[in-house]
DNA sequence: GTCTATAAGGTGATAGAC
DNA sequence: GTCTATCACCTTATAGAC
């Protein structure tokens, strides 16, 4: 699954092929078959897998602020150390929401999670309101979906062209900066090493 | 071209082949080659040619404001309307983004095109410090490529999933009280009708 | 400028040996 | 569980009639 992660991320789906991914892994092509039954297979159980492990981080991440601020800087703090080591994948977030688009029915389980992270945000909008940062008749759900692209799409997009450590900071402080207005440290998550 | 941005925001690259295309404008998947040399170059045209059209319609959009707020309104704006006929392709937009990273040699009239959109989005971040409203130690550059993928690849996500003209007007106000903290009505455009 | 027919190349998936 | 060999299918692009 690592090995499909790095290459559905370097490319779209249909421009990976089973050969490129099976050398990725150390193996042939055939040999991925005794694992999944099939390409489509692979994409999902990969797309799942960061999927859900990104889901935790981001759970512990928003809860581990007293402030709304303070939790969404924690959001963006597991970008700068990619703490769960799935985090760098933007196009595979991309190439999943597409697919997911497309064809509802075999990414069920993607769709609940997505439903869980947008949950998430919506927590994270609703702290807004009650700390006085956004006005009361915001749509939580749509501010809450905003605010989940702008991170893994908007800065995703951004993290594509720049991957360097420092310009990786960078990103995240001016993200930080243009999205709650101040760069706050993301202390809770820095206690954690 | 229009046929193929149509495909090309559904489907990715590979998945669209030029027997949909040409269906989709009246035609066997042969004829497209009076046209275009191949599948790459109608691409990169219709990706060009969308591009080169929206980027008028920014450059008005970002003039048209007094301050750097109603500037940016009237960009989020054009997305309401969709001015230009060519807005309401963000997958395209994201593929182009892919195979422009994957193959820069093809894309450099699309690279040369996107750092005119940067340059757009740094005129706003600059103006935005000027009027007191971001620090004067921001990184330009980097704040400009975070708003405009703010704009295109975090709001385009969520405009994928929400399509009525109703979501999408609260998708545009919901994003600029997110990004200037307050849903600034742009008024210029609105005096173009 | 569009059509039908087809060549040429690539890929997902399977069979069967080890 | 991995390999080699191969099948079956699909797609881009071209040839040549109209």
């Amino acid at each position: 699954m690592r090995a499909a992660a790095v290459q559905f991320s370097q490319a779209e789906f249909s421009e990976v092929n089973m050969e490129d991914i099976a050398a990725e892994a150390g193996m042939t092509g055939a040999a991925i078959y005794n694992h999944f039954p099939s390409k489509d297979a692979l994409f999902i159980a990969t797309a799942n897998h960061m999927t859900q492990i990104n889901l935790v981080a981001l759970k512990r991440a928003i809860e581990s602020g007293p402030t709304w601020r303070s939790g969404f800087a924690a959001v963006l703090a597991l970008f700068v150390d990619d703490t769960t080591g799935w985090l760098r994948y933007p196009l595979l977030t991309s190439a999943v929401q597409l697919k997911m688009l497309q064809n509802r029915e075999k990414f069920d389980e993607m769709l609940g999670l997505r439903r869980e992270y947008v949950a998430q945000f919506e927590g994270l909008v609703s702290r807004a309101v009650a700390e006085g940062d956004l006005p009361a008749d915001v749509s939580t759900n749509v501010a809450a979906e905003l605010l989940m692209g702008f991170v893994f799409n908007g800065m995703g997009a951004v993290m594509s062209h720049m991957r360097s450590e420092r310009e990786i900071r960078q990103i995240v402080d001016t993200a930080s900066l243009l999205l709650t207005g101040s760069v706050e440290p993301a202390l809770p998550n820095k206690l954690d090493r």
